[in-house]
Order: structure tokens, then C-alpha cells, then sequence
DNA sequence: CGAAGTAATTGCATTTTGCAAGTATCTTAC
DNA sequence: GTAAGATACTTGCAAAATGCAATTACTTCG
């Protein structure tokens, strides 16, 4: 169920944000569906992270509800709906790598592409164009 | 308790953010520490938002545990704590900076300052300089 | 029609959160 | 030196969120 008011704490910028993506889940779609080409539930489930049936149908039906995303039913199968951005949605390009640079910088465990960091520094605008560029 | 092994779902960057920052709070010490010259457990306290004196303690405690921030005994108090950013957790300021944008360009009760994404997107580094040079 | 594919919902145990009250340590005033 | 206040927590308990396994519903394909 979602919070019908969604009993906003603030009206701080931050504070926002928190109110759609402060959890452990939300960002990981996203992620999926910015940088890993994944577009239907099945996708999502797929993750590494696991997340469990229900957890990502509450976090998608968040995110379309705070109009991140939009569903529409699959030309090729019916039975399936594929999920895009929205305008608001795509705007979150540059906090996505800017959260990416931060760990690339600081966790030694990272997987982010050993190159990511320099072509990031050296070219942040190019690569926001670009990320975007590969959304359809 | 913290997590003693804080049960990392991935190396994937953005999750590695999420196992500090994805919860409804920590974010918001984040902000109280780099923007409004809070320091102590009970200037935190004192926010809008009103985190409980439980969940304060337990997100300084694991702040602290993943080096975001310190905390010293205070010099004129030594019944207080002073708390500060580690470098790490100065690193944070151009996510912050880039989620305060996201946020004013997204939501009409935002009171983030009038000036801030002409000022953000005319001179972004020089904007982050400021923030860090403000922190002690 | 029946099997397979896709997207959920449900029930229940576990974990986290939120709130109120209580405790411990240090400082200040007399 | 002691009592009152300031500061930083901890504890106990109810409520909410999460995680897991099983089940349901709808669509497509053969």
C-alpha cells in the first residue's frame, strides 16, 4: 500500500529525495533500468541483490506513483509491461554517477569499470549525454 | 547493534552507497553536519524532521563505523562531542549538491534557496569549493 | 485446451522503526 | 562539596517494514 500522503517530514531538498529513495531497494531499479538495459519485472528480479516479489512491486508502483517511471504494455507479448523513464526520471542521471564516483573513490571492492573514474573527471557532461543518449 | 559484517549484497557501486545511506535518516545528519554547522547530538536532534534519540545514536554510531565522520570530545565541554567530517565524508558534498538540484528542479515546495541552480549550474566547482572550504 | 511465461498477492516470521521513559557522565552555581 | 542542569545516550515495548515461500491471475504459445 502506498502512503496516500505520504506524510512529507519537511520541505528540504534532501528530505525529498529521502521520501522516494530512502530505502535499500529503489535505487537498485534505477540502476537496472539506467545502466543495465533491464525494463520488466522479471528483469528486475533478476538482480544480483535479490530482491524478493513483493518488495519490487511496492517499489515499482512507488516510483510510478512519484512519476519516476511509467509503464505501458509490451508490443511483442501482452502479458508484459515494460517500464521507462520519465522526464523526472532521467534527470537523476548525473546524482547515479556522482553516487558512482564516490564509490569508485572509496571502496576498494568496487566494480565500477577501472576507466569509469578518469573518463568521469575528464569528460562529466559528455558521459551525463551519453547515459541519457542510451535511454530510449 | 551494528551489523558486524554489514551482509554486502554486491560490489556494485550503487549499492555500496545503500548500505550506508539507504535508510530515511542518515542523509539528513549528512546535511545537518555539511550545511547547517551542526556538530553536537543535540543540535541533530533539534531538526524539523525529528529523529528519535535511538535512531540518532545507532546512525552516528554506523556513520562513524564507515568512516563518513568522527567524533572528539569538545574542547570547552567535555561532557559533549564534537562531530566532523573524514575526508571520505567531505567527498560526499557533490552528491549532495547534485541531489539539492535534482530536488529544486523537481519539487515546487522545495525551499531550497531562490539562487541555487543558477548559482549550481553556473559555477558547480566553485560551489563545491565553497562547501568544503566552510567545513572546519 | 493445457502448459509455459509474466506479474503480481498473501501469510507469516523476523527485523527495523518510533516513542516514552530512564540512566550515566560531566559542568555550573551556590 | 553538593545539588541542579546539560549532554549523550540506553531500554522496553508497540507498530511498521522486510524477507521468504507459496499461491493466484492473466496472457501467450503450441
Amino acid at each position: 500500500m502506498i502512503r496516500n500522503s505520504d506524510a512529507c517530514r519537511s520541505n528540504c531538498p534532501i528530505n525529498f529525495v529521502l521520501e522516494t529513495f530512502g530505502d535499500r531497494w529503489t535505487l537498485l531499479i534505477v540502476r537496472d533500468l539506467m545502466f543495465k538495459g533491464k525494463q520488466t519485472y522479471g528483469n528486475f528480479l533478476e538482480s544480483e541483490e535479490q530482491i524478493s516479489t513483493n518488495i519490487l512491486a511496492d517499489r515499482l508502483r512507488r516510483l510510478e506513483a512519484h512519476e519516476i517511471i511509467q509503464k505501458e504494455v509490451a508490443k511483442d507479448n501482452r502479458s508484459k509491461f515494460i517500464y521507462r523513464f520519465t522526464d523526472k526520471g532521467k534527470d537523476l542521471i548525473p546524482i547515479m554517477l556522482e553516487v558512482t564516483a564516490w564509490s569508485a573513490r572509496h571502496d576498494s571492492q568496487s566494480n565500477a569499470p577501472a576507466t569509469f573514474l578518469s573518463d568521469y573527471e575528464s569528460g562529466r557532461e559528455q558521459m551525463i549525454a551519453a547515459v541519457r543518449a542510451n535511454l530510449d
